[in-house]
RNA sequence: CGGAUUGUAGUUCAGCCUGGUAGAACGCUUCGUUCGGGACGAAGAGGUCGCUGGUUCGAGUCCAGUCAAUCCGACCA
């Protein structure tokens, strides 16, 4: 039994039933919410811990800022509140009461509250209160929190009207030091993006037409899914001078004179866990990197008879004590033994569903000989997926197995990848013609020349690109670092000599 | 928020056109045989048919409203 849409026929709902198969998060009955369940989270507390680390290796330190923003704070940055002004949660009352037998909102408040749908402005005004001489420069801080924006068409994990996300704020005496802040935690994400959940990213900067509401210049990294489209996958804003007047965050400097800071802002959030899923997962179900994987290794007992139970308990026990000696991604290992009242056949497929990377099913034939069946989630349904091989070997190969599919997981990832951006499309017509396709599964072999992704080409930087683009349901992901500083033809517009480099896809 | 479609058992759905005792499969429980690639047999539990109102002797079925979900737009991490 594989999932009732595979990734060809049906990739939306592909996607809905690797969730479901997973059981990682489901439709709350409070609209537009999920419901994070415990693989689900699990995932998230993984990614949450490594990027937590790297923070504070680059000097940041975890605050928590309040959930409830001042209308009149928005008011204070012009675009920032036009960005935003479609999808806030209003709070205008402070208590229920009865009317004709239903509840009403009574007591209205004298200024509404905003639920945060990002902390800029909040974090802002607690900035201008820190901040009085170069000396408190920089201000490096970090929130981890739940934001909430009123989308009106939510997708588990990538569009949900709460989201879990982390909100880096800085603050920095010159403008250069801030956008190596920018520049640096943009590293910081693609790292972690490529290294931890083998997610193969495209770095740039966003055109101005995509950029945050409020920011200078916007950062990303690009991923592509298995049908080609892009996700963005964390940004990274230098926002200037701009939140710092609004604000007034501003400083005596050296000279003695008062200065407004540059400030940043940057930020991931679950959404990632929707794109680890569309990268990695088949038509079993999920498959999660070991280095995020909530358990990297489940051990299922086969009991045939219940007089072997005490036995094959002992020698799961003395598998379980062996592995744990060893420290893959130099971090204890993660081991899960199942020994619910279910079926071993059952076990082995639900896990597979929710991806765990290795799955090692122990019973009587194993204890003689002192042996282990592994299988391989990355390997399922190939002959080199189910080994029985000695628990020594096993054991002190485990760093090395659970490396070895982390890495061969961003490989398969990274290939498809490099293999989808066209490079060779130079007109506009060309152009046209491939993103007259509509997205679907990308085929490995690319045979029948259907499969739609990326393209990098050239772009005039037309202020009406906005519009057209829009028309074609294309956008400009991003303007890669490495710019070629050549010209030819704006793929777009048709126009001659354009300069700029630009990653074209279709998003979600 | 606009367009389309759908809401019936835990899940997927049939029943609705043509109103008259609530159905199937899977899942779940129990027992037995099974168990190392998605088991089999037998018995059993489980639904005020999304919600509100209307028409009717009678509504899962017809009508109106409403809420939610899915897909397509617009918007977005």
């Amino acid at each position: 039994m594989t999932l009732r849409n595979n990734r060809e026929t049906n990739y939306p709902e592909w996607y809905q039933n690797v969730i479901n198969a997973a059981d990682m998060a489901e439709n709350s009955s409070s609209p537009g919410c999920m419901v994070i369940k415990p693989w689900g989270y699990g995932i998230w507390e993984k990614i949450r811990d490594i990027f937590d680390k790297k923070f504070r290796e680059t000097g940041h330190e975890n605050c928590y800022f309040p959930m409830f923003i001042p209308l009149s704070f928005f008011q204070k940055e012009a675009d920032h509140v036009e960005g935003f002004a479609k999808e806030m949660a209003v709070v205008t009352h402070s208590r229920l009461g009865q009317e004709n037998g239903k509840l009403v909102p009574l007591s209205p408040l004298d200024e509404p509250l905003i639920v945060r749908p990002t902390s800029e402005t909040i974090i802002a005004d607690s900035f201008s209160k820190w901040i009085q001489s170069y000396r408190d420069l920089p201000v490096l801080i970090n929130q981890w929190a739940n934001v909430v924006r009123w989308e009106m068409r939510p997708r588990l994990f990538l569009r949900t009207r709460e989201f879990l996300w982390q909100e880096g704020h800085t603050a920095h005496a010159t403008a250069k030091e801030a956008e190596q802040e920018t520049l640096q935690m943009l590293e910081v994400y693609r790292d972690v993006a490529e290294n931890a959940l083998a997610l193969p990213v495209l770095i740039g900067r966003k055109p101005e037409h995509e950029k945050f509401p409020g920011a200078v210049n916007t950062y990303c990294i690009e991923a592509m899914m298995q049908d080609g489209k892009a996700l963005q996958a964390g940004t990274s804003h230098f926002l200037g001078q701009n939140f710092a007047k609004s604000a007034n965050i501003s400083f005596i400097n050296q000279n003695g004179k008062s200065e407004y800071a540059y400030t940043t802002s940057w930020g991931v959030s679950t959404r990632l866990i929707g794109g680890i899923i569309m990268t990695h997962a088949d038509d079993e179900g999920m498959v999660v990197p070991p280095k995020i994987a909530p358990y990297q290794i489940i051990l299922i007992p086969v009991i045939k008879n219940d007089a072997d139970y005490e036995k094959i308990m002992n020698y799961i026990t003395m598998v379980q004590t062996s592995l744990n000696k060893h420290t893959p991604f130099n971090e204890s290992i993660r081991i899960k033994i199942d020994t619910r009242n279910k079926s071993s056949v059952d076990k082995f497929w639900e896990w597979t569903r929710k991806g765990a990377p290795i799955i090692c099913e122990i019973g009587m034939r194993d204890i003689d000989g002192a042996k282990v069946m592994v299988k391989e989630r990355l390997k399922l349904n190939t002959p080199e997926g189910k080994e029985i091989i000695s628990l020594d070997e096993f054991s002190s190969g485990i760093e090395k197995r659970l490396e070895n599919i982390q890495q061969e997981m961003y490989l398969r990832a990274k290939k498809r990848l490099d293999e989808n951006i066209r490079t060779d499309i130079k007109t506009h017509e060309e152009f046209n013609n491939y993103f007259s396709k509509t997205n679907r599964y990308l085929k490995e072999d690319n045979s029948d020349d259907k499969n739609v992704a990326f393209v990098r080409g050239k772009w005039s930087g037309d202020p009406n690109s906005e519009e057209l683009l829009k028309n074609l349901k294309i956008t400009i992901r991003c303007i890669p670092f490495d710019q070629s500083g050549t010209k030819g033809e704006c793929l777009l517009t048709g126009a001659k000599d354009a300069t700029i480099d630009v990653i074209y896809a279709r998003t979600y």
